[in-house]
Formats: C-alpha cells, sequence, structure tokens
DNA sequence: TTCCGAATATGAATAAACTGCATGTTGAAA
DNA sequence: TTTCAACATGCAGTTTATTCATATTCGGAA
C-alpha cells in the first residue's frame, strides 16, 4: 500500500546529484549494492522504471521525475522539521502556556515576559488570562505549562519553583482607626468590610493565613476586579483589604493610604511557579524562573517605606 | 541522522485521528504494541516525549505537535505522488516529446496532437521544432519519445509503428513541358531546378528513390523553408520540387499547379511513428498512433482528384 | 572483434528492524 | 477497592535492509 519511504527519496536525489549509483551510494553512505537493491525493489513495487542506467549520468523516466519531484517537495520540509525538534528535544524551544492565581501579578508578570521573548524567541508563549477553570489540574493536564501560586500543593508529577515571599499587609485609610495600631489583630476585623478579588475565599491569604485560624468572620466582604478599585474603596473608608506589599508601594509612596502587619510577625506568603516536573529541567523553563525573579528582583527590590518591608529571595 | 520515517508520521496523524493507541493501530492495520514500540522508539531517537498517553484523547506535546505539522505537508503530497506514480505505471501518463523528419507533417500532426490531448489529458507533450540534431539517436537516449519518420532504421530499441503511405509526386508549374508526360523519368529532371526543403539530400525520396539510383544529377537545388513558399517557386516556373501527395491537394483543388507521378508506379514512401521498445506497448503511446493514424484517416483520405493516388493505410 | 575498466546487477549471508503475542502496569471511574 | 480499558514491555518470529563477493553489462580502445 504505503510504499515509498524517505529513504527511496534521498536516494533518487542523490543519484540526481551525482549521476550514478557508484557515487550516490557514497552520499548516503550505504554501498552501490545498497542501492542497486533498493532502487530495484521500488521499481517492482510501483510498477515501472525510474531511470535507464545504460547512460551517464543516468536519465530518469518520468515516474523518476515525479519521484525527484516529490523529493524536492518534502526533503527539505522534513529537514527543517528535524532541526526543529532537536531545538525542541534540546530545550531551547518549547510551549509556555501560563496562569496565575495571584492576581497582582500582572505587574511583574508582563516586563518579565517582555525580557524573556528577547532570550527565548522560539519559546511559544501564552498566559491564560481569563482563567476560569482550576489552574492546577489543567497544569498537570498539560493544558497549561507554568501556573503562577501562592498556594503549593503537594501533587506528584508537580514541581515548584519559589520566586520570592512577601508581606501580605492590611490597607486601610489614612484616617482609619487601625492606623493607631502598631499591628492588626483579627479581632480588630470583626466589625470591617473587607474588599478582596473575586476569588474564593480559601485562596485568600488574609482568611487562610490569619481570620480563619482565629475563627474570626468579618462583617462583610465586597469584591472587586482591579488592584486600583480596590485601592480607590480603601482609601475611602469603604473597608479594608489585604494586598502584597509590593503591590501597595506605589500607593504609600503617593501617601494616598496606610497600611499595617497582619499580626506582629507579619503574613509572609511565598509566591511559586509551578510546572509539571518532565519540564522542570527543561532550559526554556528554568530560564523563565530565573528570568521572573530577576525581573522581580529588579524591580521590586527597593520597596521599602517605613511601612513595608522588601521582598525575600530564595 | 535521518531518523523520521513516514511510518511515523502515518502513525502520529492517525493517532490524532482516532485519539488512542489502540484505534490508530486499527487504522494503520497494525498492533497497538506495534505503535507503542514505534512512537517509544521514535521518542528516544529524537529526545523527547511525542504525547501524553494518560488523558483521553492523548495529549500531544510541542514536538508531537510539530511532527503532526510535518505530517500534514508531507503525506498529502505523497499520496497525490502514489496516484502520479500508478498512472504512470498503468501507461495512463508519461512524456510524449516528439520530432518530425518530415518537414510537411505539422499539417496533420498539429490536428492529431488536439484530439489526442482531450483523450489523454496527463500526458506531458512536446514538439521539438527546431531539430538541429539527429532524431533517431536522440530517440535511443531517451531525449525523445517519438519521431515521425520516412526512414526506418534497422536499430535495436527502436520500434518502428507504420502510419501511412502516401505518393511521392513532382510538382510542376501548369505551363511546364512536363505535363505533356504521363509520368516523369529520371532524366527529365537533368536540367531542371529542383526546389526542397533545406535538409540533406539523403533524406530527400526524390534523390534517394529516383535520381540517385538512376545516377542522375539536377541542374541545380535550390532551398525554401515553407511548403507555400515552394509551392509558389514552382508556381511561377521557377523550378520543380517533391512533395507528399497529401500536401498537395489544396493547390491541385485550387489549379494552381500541375502533378506528376515519379515514374510509371510511382514513389510511395512509408510514413512511421518510430518509439523506443519498451514504450512501444504503453497505452499513451500506441493511444498516440492510434490517433494520429484516425487523424489522416479523416483530414486526408478523401484527396482523390483526378492526378493524385489516395493514402494508403495499414 | 576482442579486451578492459567502470558501473550496475545478483545471490547469499548477516544484521537490523518491525511486528505480534502474552503479560505486566497504570489510571480513571464505579 | 475493584474493575476495566489503555498503554508498556519482554521475548520470539518474521520481514526487511544491508553488505560482501561475484557476475553481468556497457562503452570505449586496441
Amino acid at each position: 500500500m504505503s510504499q515509498i519511504e524517505l529513504r527511496h527519496l534521498r536516494t533518487l536525489a542523490a543519484l540526481r546529484d551525482s549521476g550514478s549509483l557508484v557515487e550516490a551510494a557514497e552520499r548516503v553512505h550505504l554501498t552501490q549494492s545498497a542501492l542497486s537493491h533498493q532502487m530495484k525493489e521500488l521499481e517492482t513495487r510501483i510498477g515501472c522504471a525510474l531511470f535507464v542506467r545504460k547512460t551517464r549520468p543516468v536519465r530518469f523516466t518520468s515516474a523518476g521525475a515525479r519521484l525527484l519531484a516529490l523529493a524536492d517537495q518534502t526533503l527539505p520540509l522534513v529537514h527543517t522539521a528535524e532541526l526543529d525538534l532537536q531545538r525542541l528535544a534540546g530545550g531551547e524551544s518549547g510551549r509556555l502556556y501560563m496562569a496565575i492565581e495571584c492576581h497582582s501579578c500582572f505587574e511583574w508578570l508582563l516586563p518579565a515576559i517582555d525580557t524573556y521573548r528577547n532570550e527565548w524567541a522560539d519559546v511559544e508563549l501564552d498566559i491564560a488570562s481569563g482563567f476560569h477553570f482550576a489552574p492546577l489540574p489543567a497544569l498537570a493536564r498539560g493544558d497549561l505549562d507554568l501556573v503562577i501560586t501562592a498556594d503549593p500543593v503537594d501533587e506528584p508529577g508537580i514541581h515548584y519553583f519559589p520566586l520570592f515571599s512577601y508581606e501580605a499587609k492590611l490597607a486601610v485609610a489614612k484616617d482609619h482607626a487601625l492606623v493607631a495600631k502598631q499591628w492588626v489583630e483579627p479581632a480588630d476585623l470583626v466589625q470591617e468590610t473587607i474588599i478582596s478579588y473575586p476569588v474564593d475565599r480559601d485562596r485568600l491569604d488574609l482568611f487562610t493565613s490569619f481570620l480563619d485560624p482565629a475563627g474570626v468572620e468579618p462583617a462583610r466582604v465586597r469584591h472587586a476586579e482591579l488592584t486600583t478599585m480596590i485601592v480607590q474603596l480603601v482609601a475611602s473608608g469603604r473597608g479594608v483589604a489585604c494586598l502584597p506589599n509590593w503591590a501597595l508601594y506605589e500607593y504609600l509612596q503617593n501617601d494616598y493610604l496606610s497600611v499595617r502587619s497582619l499580626g506582629e510577625d507579619g503574613v509572609w506568603p511565598t509566591l511559586y511557579g509551578a510546572v509539571r516536573a518532565d519540564q522542570a529541567d527543561a532550559p526554556f523553563m528554568s530560564g523563565f524562573v530565573d528570568v521572573a525573579k530577576e525581573t522581580c528582583f529588579k524591580n521590586l527590590k527597593g520597596i521599602v517605606t517605613a511601612e513595608l518591608e522588601p521582598l525575600k529571595f530564595r
């Protein structure tokens, strides 16, 4: 049925380029006998001669010429595919579809992606922005290749690259009563309205690391999509919000609101890049982690103000 | 080195279309085990995984997707090539480069080619018009596939299809002295100017079949490229010319000149189609001969006038 | 013509590969 | 946990590809 193989096309091309079986054999690193057998067998399979051997250089029949045309069409395609595969296998290239669980991460992620693109032009990048699905299962399944998350779940086959730790601070209006306190205790928030991103509360550090352990429930929870919006609501006294220190830096510089630590020691989540274990060692993957850490380091390291601690890098 | 083979591409395409190795195995008429081995081996050869087997349907990695793209590029090409080869092998298609030794043959050759094209659209036709080379060696060598000739040379590997016999007549002006004779004898031409196509005289029937055997040399030989030109020269009494009866039919109808036979029985050359022996049985080749004979029969059969004999078909 | 050298063809042996069978492993759903 | 379906694997049989040694063919030169 399927009779033609790439080997035949390579032989024919070599035969055209050299003009004789003897020389063609050298080019494809086989013996003259091998090529003779090979061609003869192909000729019987397709039922007609491919070239005239009595002439020098050999003359191709219509069938031979047709196969040569096929060779000219396909062999270059195959060759470039092989080169692509080499890069793919060497980890110089690959697919990098990512999703972020951390809502405010775009701030440092976009510059990181910019610099990464320059170094790894061949990597196919994409960000799943509107992620209404669970990112980690999608990662394990292969729909995603990288997930930025603050909640490492111990799952086999998933590897976590720590990026940095930041302090999750409580943002309050400048005239808020809590400004008087050195730090915030869970009980202080009983009467408060919490403003948060519209995600499950078990993915909010304020609840998982602070309020829930103390058994405290705030008066109300409001949602806002954008960091700017949350900050505005907080500044105007409509509630308080828990945000990463680096996301608050700009607003503190402008004296737009105040921040306080959650508890005496503060809450310090760590941001991880989650990848599939089999890709953890791929150069294009660890390359991205390196670029991400470096970008954060450059852009976010100097965020110390009177009220903020710097990030902790690992 | 060269690792990818068409079989791998076919397997991958089947795998994508079906979603599982089991089903893909059915499509390529192999067992699941065979495909498993095949894919595993390819993966180790190129150094990275091609698809994830844990999912249903299977999910392709970047490398797998790249190979699928290659498959989509190449497999259709290979398939159409195989179809072309089938037609080529079945003789439904082929190359038909032809040359004509007979100068006036275009008259019936061009209509013949027209009808042939309709029946054998896939045959690559070409006419070597300005043939300043020897056609028969070119035929044996493979530069040509068909030569229309009136001089069959007994050469091994060449097969001659007889097309028809015609009478080579002497055309003279209407008021020429020879009109008085029933037929022409060689000695009658001693004083005459012969007008012929500009080719070697041993390819002119007038010499080879009439004058040379009698040891007669005409007074002068003039050349003209086109049949019309020769006829004009003859009609105006500048000389006499030997032409096929069918080439003279039109001019006789218009009472433009007169013709006489060469000798009592006339000279009757036969026109042959010469082909390489290995192509003599190819349907597209004998198909051409049939069309050529039929065209001549239709177009040239009714050439009988008071002075012309009809063609003889074999 | 005959001989010679180069190229191709051929036959047999060997090496490699592909494939199938039987069976083990794994993952997902009940 | 069980079960089922899909995939992996070890092994054996078979096919296929290649090589080596040798024969044949072709074209040119003596």
